[in-house]
DNA sequence: GACACATGGGAGAGCGCTCTCCGAAACCTT
DNA sequence: AAGGTTTCGGAGAGCGCTCTCCCATGTGTC
């Protein structure tokens, strides 16, 4: 029997009668036999990966990685996508400066068909860096200007406005800001949108401090806003795990939640749900935009799609126990 | 110029003209050019990659993944190790029976040179699949019986032995536990630890309960423990996250830490450090077992041991607030 | 029964590298 | 100056697959 018969039956092409099938699936079950991919990868130009990368530039990455229920909610909406096609999705994380260049690398040589980039910090340079490179990627969040690929966000403008009228709402008028850092366009549309809908409502000055999106950053933040400001009635943090941290800190300080100061996140994520008191906050379909993220990538690769869309997901609030 | 020419230049093997190598330089630089993994991998049977495989055999796989901040920690203590030696470090979740599967299926494929295996139920199938596959692999955790591979692993034992000891030290007479599942040999020696450790001081009926290593878990498990037995005095959590659980209990049920209740968690993780009330814990040296393990593997694949290793790691007491 | 046509297996090129062998040139040594 | 020795570039095989041709056989049509 000749291997491209063995081929044929292994990759399912053409037709092949069914005792021969048989007799090489057999076979293959007896010896253990497994097609070496890079020879196959050589000659059909895909590897069947697909890199989910997640990229930072600040320090103390996996740690932040690690404890921010985000990025499993990214995780668990791309692995689905990639399993049902049978793609292998490979994590790579780029934690350093040369870690980034090894990873850009390690893709230009063909370690994976595409990526799916989550940066944490958005002036990240790694996205720009693989689209020159002709890797097909998709990114979570607007690319900036220049890079051309595809991507999903959130209308973060809108789920700030939904926060700021809902604190309106229940009366809250002097409300504060504990936004992300200045780097991330996002936290920006947050911050923005949430000062422009109260600016509307004639409250123009808002307190903001800023956090890294952890728990102790949002904790501290709180701690700097009370100092300056003690007669804020609200806050509003650019995640939740901010938004705990805030709560923390108030509780620290014998003030209730949401009787004295009324708080509300940002994602929606587990953080809001099992918090000691359960999170008002904007909810982001972090699993649907990484699925249809993948999506966008997949129909690239299979040439189903010219070249990768982008995507706007709405926002929702979600009112619980904190304000 | 033939292409092996330009191979020796780019892989720095022999003696090349200097004028030479700078001419290909220039041309690699010029065109960017990069090699195909594919094609190398193909005759030199390496891809220049490792795997860091995390698997784990019950559901809601990714949440605890990203909460807990000692899959970060292991993340943390490999990367440099494999950054050093210029090996692409590759992240691999093994998160349901089929992507098991076909995780394995992509290994025996040629996917990596080896695997660095953290599982988070240690009755995962997938050391042994991947031994049994010839893939060279290294376990964090002990290997159940009939898989032979390299590991690390903490003297857990020893671990709740300076837990118990502590407890009792500071006055401590009816100590609960808050264990892990029982599926966990880990789990196993800190909870027999403990309580062997207070049998030889004549403690012999210490209260059990049962957590998921999460926060959450944790808090409903101090919950069971005071139901049953309201007068304990003193509890010891298998990781950090259950005890800030049971910390959290505690407080909303308006007993002190330590004051009615001592609390002592296990690993020394952040969640032990930025605990509102900071915890006293069993430090395990997570980065630099993990680092050690990947120094393992990779004297297996450069052979310079013939066969990995094992090694067993000493915990030590972290005395803070809350006990 | 002769022809066209579908069906299914084999031969063999070639994917892009690495690496061994070989030979040409430069450099010593006596 | 003649031989030996070292240095360094090129030729070419071959890694293990896929895939296009091609040919043998089976099937249908008039």
């Amino acid at each position: 029997m000749s291997r491209a018969t063995v081929s044929r039956v292994v990759n399912g092409v053409r037709n092949v009668a069914p005792e021969i099938q048989d007799a090489v699936r057999a076979a293959v079950a007896r010896t253990g036999y497994a097609p070496n991919q890079a020879a196959r990868s050589l000659v059909t130009r895909r590897t069947g990966a697909v890199a989910l990368v997640l990229s930072a530039t600040g320090g103390s990455f996996t740690a932040r990685l690690f404890s921010d229920p985000f990025f499993g909610r990214v995780v668990d909406g791309v692995l689905p996508v990639l399993r049902e096609r049978a793609v292998q999705p490979v994590l790579l994380v780029a934690e350093s400066e040369p870690a980034r260049l090894q990873l850009v690398d390690y893709l230009r040589r063909g370690g994976a068909d595409g990526a799916v980039v989550v940066p944490l910090d958005e002036d990240d340079p790694l996205p720009g860096l693989l689209v020159a490179a002709g890797l097909p990627t998709v990114l979570f969040g607007r690319p900036r200007a220049g890079v051309r690929c595809g991507w999903v966000d959130l209308d973060n403008g809108a789920g700030a406005r939904l926060a700021a009228e809902h604190l309106w709402a229940v009366g809250r008028r002097r409300p504060a800001v504990i936004a992300a850092p200045v780097s991330a366009p996002t936290a920006r549309e947050r911050l923005d949108g949430f000062t422009a809908a109260l600016a509307s409502r004639g409250v123009t000055a808002v307190p903001v401090e800023r956090g890294r999106f952890t728990e102790e950053s949002g904790r501290h933040a709180m701690a700097r806003l009370l100092a300056r400001h003690p007669d804020v009635d609200a806050v509003f943090a650019a995640n939740d795990l901010m938004a705990r941290g805030a709560c923390r800190h108030l509780a620290e300080r014998g003030l209730a939640v949401p009787g004295d100061v009324a708080v509300v996140g940002f994602d929606d994520s587990v953080a809001a749900r099992d918090a000691a008191l359960p999170l008002t906050t904007v909810r982001q379909p972090v699993e649907e935009m990484a699925a249809a993220l993948t999506g966008l990538l997949l129909g690239q690769l299979d040439g189903s799609a010219p070249r990768a869309g982008s995507k706007v997901f709405e926002p929702a609030l979600v009112v619980r126990a904190s304000a």
